[in-house]
DNA sequence: TTAAACGGTGGAGTATAGTCCACTGTCAAG
DNA sequence: CTTGACAGTGGACTATACTCCACCGTTTAA
């Protein structure tokens, strides 16, 4: 396949493909050339980038990504490092998430607490309840 | 307060705080100067960073957070165009918090599903095949 | 008194993750 | 046979968010 069609497939653009090929997070075999010189991406390097595009969206740094990767392709997941891994990310998710819940809290006492009580505040009390 | 003391109360660095102040995130009162020209900075500017510091964990740039703050010392949050805002706000938490559970419950499945393999084992396994 | 530690400014440099551009070569349709 | 879409390369440029440096003045502790 052709970096078009290949760019169409994984919903990064030619450029980050390349990009990605500079950076080594995407290594094309010395003979995937064809004859008039046009890289030759095979369905490996498709799948490799959907998952790059998964990892990303998961929140991993292009290093980590490469990292997740070289680790997997070495058999490195399969181990307790690999676990602990994962886990000290769900940890970091967790406190995002207290975090989130917290200025939540401010934003909505702003709201409510708001000495000049206008029609919205009926209506905010009617749709944040339970929130 | 010296930015010193308040590099160390709020966690950033003396060269981040001058940067913040640089592109207008933190705005000190023109006579906020000692004898000295040293700056002064004020327990408001240390709430601030403090809000700042919040703001950027649960992911915001620094134009959103200067956006966020904006409109919350312009009184926004006493008018009904105000108080829209703020719910708009609530309403982009939730999805946040939403996606980070969903990311959440696909890392613990990743990690406690596959019964031998770990983490991203099973989006790896899924897209990575036959690399 | 003098040296360290702190403060100020301006400007350069870094890392991440692309994005754009110029210039060139290739291929398929009309 | 030419034109447009696509391919390749190298390098410049962007945005975000710092970080570091040089060089200067001030304060403080030995």
């Amino acid at each position: 396949m052709l970096i078009g069609i290949i760019a169409h497939e994984s919903g990064f653009s030619r450029d980050t493909i390349r990009y990605y090929e500079k950076i080594g997070l995407l290594r094309l075999p010395k003979r995937a050339r064809r004859e008039n010189n046009y890289k030759e991406y095979s369905p490996a390097i498709l799948s490799r980038l959907r998952a790059i595009k998964e990892l990303k969206n998961i929140g991993y740094t292009l290093a980590e990504i490469q990292q997740v990767i070289m680790s997997y392709e070495t058999g490195g997941l399969d181990c307790l490092a690999g676990k602990a891994q994962v886990l000290e990310k769900v940890r970091l998710i967790d406190q995002q998430i207290t975090q989130l819940l917290a200025i939540k809290q401010q934003l909505l006492e702003a709201v409510v607490d708001c000495p000049n009580h206008c029609k919205i505040t009926a209506i905010l009390d009617n749709t944040l309840i339970g929130i």
